[in-house]
DNA sequence: ACAAGATGTAATTTCAACAATTACATCTAT
DNA sequence: ATAGATGTAATTGTTGAAATTACATCTTGT
């Protein structure tokens, strides 16, 4: 599967949430609102955020609130909060082990390599892309809008 | 969606045509069989590699060939082959653009540069991975296998 | 205490993308 | 001509993601 749109709707909820602090209660129906998602579907994405330590709920009452300062937040972060098997989703390989030719036996090994090199660098580049520099570009594009 | 199974397909086929060389004519229906695919799954494949100058076909015939040294072939350009849009594709962003709020309306432009840069990232580790240092591991283990 | 308004999640439905399959036109060597 | 291939269009599963429904649970205000 790609790098789902659950990834993107997720950095839109962490920007909203940011920068509505203070101002008003950020509820799972308000952002469902601003995304366009259905609000179980912000209420899955915010709880995989939760569970990771990223944002905090309040249960009830609701409204959420990030736990870290954006620069310390990465992109990397956002996506494994979401994807509980990692890169490794992202890359499909076919089955064909148990068939009697040499290449198919060894097909899966063979690419193994490959795949983890890619795995690795779509990885680093995303630990190297914050929140922080998501918002500043973000405050850029809305300043300039008026 | 993925990198998806039909790239871990072309490596397969290309490896096998590679290694079949003055063996056996490599026909689609060899090829189904040793993939596991279906027969006009392969043909598109093939067809896609051929279109992008990989391989050669003999129409009617049959029996596909490299066009080029295994060397000089990267990871990059058989993924390219497979996906016309390139990595455009790999990389989900929702819609929500005509809402009226000021996250909606530029998240799509902010997520931009975080988004090409995993792509430039992937790209060129594609581009360092060759089909001849994937034959390498092949034999490596295919030998190891006896 | 309890109603209102939220979150948390399980279960189901809907839908779109991918792969498999069917069908058939076309090509080449014998 | 025919046998055995490729090239593709069209159709049919199949699978996975997203939306939706439903309901349990929590918190605050009254």
């Amino acid at each position: 599967m790609q790098i789902s749109m659950k990834c993107s709707v997720a950095v839109h909820c962490l920007i909203f949430i940011h920068e509505a602090k203070g101002t008003v209660k950020v509820t799972s129906e308000l952002l469902a609102k601003s995304t366009g998602c259905n609000p179980v579907v912000i209420r899955n994405i915010i709880s995989a955020l939760k569970k990771s330590g990223l944002i905090t709920v309040q249960r009830g009452t609701g409204g959420a609130e990030l736990c870290a300062e954006p620069s310390q937040i990465t992109l990397y972060q956002i996506y494994t909060a979401l994807e509980p098997n990692g890169l490794k989703s992202l890359i499909g390989v076919h089955s064909c082990q148990e068939r009697p030719c040499p290449v198919a036996q060894n097909i899966a090994k063979v690419l193994q390599t490959p795949y983890s090199q890619i795995e690795d660098a779509i990885k680093s580049t995303m630990e190297k892309i914050t929140l922080q520099s998501m918002i500043e570009e973000f405050r850029g594009l809305a300043n300039s809008q008026n």
